[in-house]
RNA sequence: GGUAACGUGGCCGAGUGGCUAGGCUCAGCUCUGCAAAAGCUGCUACAGCGGUUCGAAUCCGCUCGUUACCUCCA
């Protein structure tokens, strides 16, 4: 028996059993990369946390539609009015059409995704699509009193907010203590309250993302998309809401804003799920730091914290090796400790598929068949308390222990009974690839092993041992390979 | 300044009132032509000081230290 999954919830600030709203289905919004830079380790952690929870929940037949943003149209530099726009700074370093450049890093955001076995989510949506559904929100809010028109741009209005709801719900913000902690700003004066943020923006003219609404041409707001595309693909009120424990606010708490001030009248999502910054040194891994590190450097080995090349499972496993609401202190030896927890895990799939299940008669043995059982019991306990995969992975060391002892015949296969050996076979193999998505990666080059399987064959002709040569020529042709003795020498290739 | 966290052994990192976390490293043993893998054993812990308790790393208080959010950020 399983127990149920918890989740911790930042709007409650605890841990609750997850009950969907409308089970089977679960719908699931995570917020995704603003496509301006190339992916780092912090979006690794972000995507692979929900990635799990994803593939969790679908492990536990719920229907899930996982909703994914890519920002696309670019947040304000600063607050400022003439405050650029990311991307399109980035356009006019490179010379580039904004959409140009965000093709390039959405390409790249999906290949690193793909190699770091994150499943693409259900639906994928681009803020630059959705300008109609987020001008359509606007309206709303405006109807609904809670905005307010400067100068062709629209403002949401904070403290008419607060009079009925809570803003600050989510990160536990006092609205006092920000009126009297804000900064002051440059380009403010179209705002009433230092608090309220905008829901669109008129464009500079030399701004060139824009877009034609009843306010003025610009463009939405930063917190905006997310309200939007998130009601269009999931409801009103939907199951999970994620990200980065830095969008809690202001980002989600706007979003909550927006949800409540719309026609939604609702928090937007029931479990708000946040996950922990990837530090380095103790200090958080960030843009504005510039102590990032990103994806492709730790593949490539290319970074001078770096003495080697991470594979992608390897980053897979090391952000899985801590629980997703701690922080995670990069290191290049705790990566070099990460690849080879890893390649142990494989290992033991591998000796999984070299274990059959005895034809022979067998004599269980109960108490070993108990403490398999329990082993293979605590790996989900780990998993259904708050997606702890720290504890999922010791438990499955645990087991591997156990399933190493059979391999070496140290204890008997012959004592599991058959419901034992299914259990504990499917939980490691079920949790280790299809859960924790953690799959081999081929190490072998193909060059190099064929190289080496023709030394045999050279050797075994020179000693005319015939048998063996035919052997290794009946071998390699099923592998599609067929070696040839040429008069300079021995070659293969691929048959044809 | 406001708010919220955190401080675990050589490193990373779980846990949380009494029961071995786990991985990596290091030492030894088994195995072994050598080695590796695997198994077994061992090593160094819960920032400090008080308090609550039969019992605290775990609860409470204080001190010290670190960090995050308050500005785009996963």
């Amino acid at each position: 028996m399983q127990q149920k999954l918890s989740l911790y919830n930042t709007l409650t600030r605890k841990k609750e059993v997850f009950e969907p709203l409308h089970a089977p289905f679960v719908g699931m919004y995570v917020c995704g990369p603003t496509v301006y830079g190339e992916p780092h380790l912090g979006h690794a952690r972000s995507a692979v946390t929900f990635d799990t929870l994803y593939r969790y929940l679908r492990q536990l037949h719920y229907k899930v539609r996982y909703v994914r943003n890519i920002t696309d149209v670019g947040h304000l530099v600063n607050d400022a009015d003439e405050g650029e726009d990311k991307i399109q700074k980035k356009a006019k370093l490179e010379h580039l059409e904004p959409m140009e450049v965000v093709q390039h890093y959405t390409n790249i955001y999906h290949q690193d995704m793909d190699r770091l076995n994150v499943l693409s989510p259900d639906i994928e949506p681009r803020a630059s699509g959705h300008i109609i559904e987020q001008i359509e929100m606007i309206q709303e809010i405006l109807d609904n009193g809670l905005a307010y028109v400067v100068n062709g741009s629209v403002y949401f209005d904070v403290p008419a907010y607060h009079k009925e709801h809570n803003y600050g719900k989510l990160s536990g913000r006092v609205i006092e203590d920000l009126l009297s902690n804000s900064r002051t700003l440059d380009g403010q004066d179209e705002k009433r309250s230092p608090l309220d943020f905008a829901l669109w923006k008129k464009a500079a003219p030399s701004h060139i993302m824009r877009w034609p609404s009843p306010w003025s041409d610009g463009f939405p707001g930063w917190h905006l998309e997310c309200s939007a595309m998130s009601r269009k693909y999931l409801g009103t009120t939907f199951d999970i809401h994620g990200g980065g424990l830095d969008l809690m606010f202001p980002h989600h708490e706007c979003e909550i804003a927006q949800s409540q001030a719309s026609h939604n009248h609702s928090d937007a999502a029931r479990y708000w799920v946040h996950n922990n910054m990837i530090t380095v040194n103790g200090q958080k891994m960030g843009k504005s730091l510039g102590n990032f590190i990103n994806l492709r450097e730790l593949f490539e080995g290319n970074h001078e914290l770096l003495t080697d090349k991470y594979s992608p499972m390897t980053i897979r496993f090391f952000i899985l090796q801590a629980h997703y609401r701690s922080t995670l202190d990069f290191s290049n030896e705790a990566l070099q400790a990460a690849r080879k927890g890893y390649m142990k895990l494989m290992n033991g799939l591998r000796v999984l598929d070299k274990l059959p299940y005895p034809d022979e008669a067998v004599t269980p043995d109960e108490k070993l068949n108990d403490e398999l059982l329990k082993l293979a019991q605590d790996c989900y306990r780990g998993l259904n308390d708050d997606l702890n995969t720290a504890r999922t992975i010791a438990a499955l060391f645990n087991l591997l222990k156990k399933i190493n002892s059979l391999y070496l015949g140290q204890l008997a296969i012959g004592s599991l009974t058959r419901g034992t050996y299914d259990t504990v076979w499917n939980t490691y193999r079920e949790l280790v690839q299809e859960v924790l998505g953690l799959q081999e990666e081929p190490t072998a080059d193909l060059e190099n092993m064929l190289d080496l399987v023709l030394s045999f064959y050279k050797e075994a002709k020179e000693t005319k041992a015939y048998d063996k040569v035919d052997a290794i020529r009946a071998e390699l042709k099923k592998q599609g390979i067929v070696i040839k003795d040429l008069k300079t020498g021995i070659d293969w290739a691929y048959e044809e």
